[in-house]
DNA sequence: CGTTAGTTTGAGAGGACTCAAAGTCTGTGG
DNA sequence: CCACAGACTTTGAGTCCTCTCAAACTAACG
């Protein structure tokens, strides 16, 4: 299999090309801290009561983030590849995660360290605006995701969540899609066969 | 009234308190670009279809943030004073909003222009640092947020939001309370006696 | 003090939940 | 390479929470 957009130096230019614009000195820097991690299917990227570090850069597979509520697992946040996750609370409030992240595929990360991005972001004006383009992204995302949430049946949900995040849909258990979608995997399955039929 | 905490001078205090540190040099810079605003009650703080250049420090007064969903109003976010708003959307991407933010209270604002907290950022750390941190707890809040919503009854929803933001609940009519929480008027307002009678 | 916005109460319908059980897939070890 | 175990998905039945629609009531504002 090809490599091609997996070396550190790609994944700075991907950064930068989505993010930032950048000079070569201000690509090296940016390659230079980023850190990469490996983990396989159901490995743990991040588990609970750690403190994170980091922010992470999906270059390859699929992520699922949950935390335990009333005794029950409910994923907060699945991402793809070119995608960020992090634990948002623990990474800014510097305190231990509820949060935990999980690979549910093979999964290549490029992460970025925390401490070392605000460091760089006082030498460089243009990581500083990677940095930040990061952080608006997120709650841009975040705020998409609670419209998605917001008043609508089962069915709305599930076909919006197909609209927005189409590979999501097609690589992840159901079970995780369903605590997602804030419906039980039940829920979800009956969805999916009546959409089915509505196709026709 | 007294106005201890109103002038430009004690918000820059205060927001400087709140989400960084700074020298005398720099409060002068921040308190330069703060920009304050007075809104009546009713009175709209920004319009559907603006384009929005600030965040908004709330120091006095009410605010709900709001837009439409299949013909139907929904209440995105309320906040009371020493909270900030904004329209992410809007702000970040330069596009015009859909959002739309009422003052439900006489309100009191200073606004920070997105444009000189940027240029503002590049001579000062401290500066770089407060615009960031903003970033980072709306990150968190809208977090909170969604935790609030998932998989809970109305009850429980109603419950979370006394603790979480009381004021909110003492002082925002009941309708805009319902949307806020994703329930009905109606709903909510049974949820209210109901648990009236729990106390005892 | 009337008019309108906001809140409460009631009755009925329906979507999503729970609990239960059967069926299917997947990966690991013999 | 097959078979079993555990994980995941589907199907069914019954219940309940929240919605909708309607109407009465209350509060706020000009």
């Amino acid at each position: 299999m090809a490599t091609i957009g997996l070396t550190p130096r790609d994944v700075a230019r991907e950064l930068a090309r989505r993010y930032s614009t950048m000079t070569h000195d201000e690509l090296d820097m940016l390659e230079s801290i980023l850190v990469p991690m490996k983990f396989a299917k159901g490995e743990k990227i991040l588990s609970e009561g750690e403190t994170s570090g980091y922010i992470y850069w999906i270059v390859k597979g699929l992520v699922r983030e949950y935390y335990f509520k009333n005794g029950k697992e409910v994923t907060e946040y699945m991402a793809v590849e070119n995608t960020i996750v992090m634990s948002i609370e623990s990474l800014f409030r510097e305190q231990p995660t509820k949060l935990q992240i999980v690979a549910l595929e093979p999964t290549l990360i490029y992460a970025l360290p925390k401490g070392k991005m605000e460091q760089t972001s006082m030498k460089s004006v243009n990581i500083q605006m990677l940095y930040r383009k990061i952080l608006e992204e997120s709650l841009i995302l975040s705020q998409i995701h609670a419209d998605m949430l917001r008043f609508e049946t089962a069915q709305d949900r599930y076909a919006k969540l197909v609209k927005l995040h189409p590979q999501l849909v097609l690589r992840a258990p159901l079970v995780y899609i369903a605590s997602y979608l804030q419906m039980t995997p039940e829920t979800l399955s009956r969805v999916r066969t009546s959409a089915l039929l509505d196709d026709k």
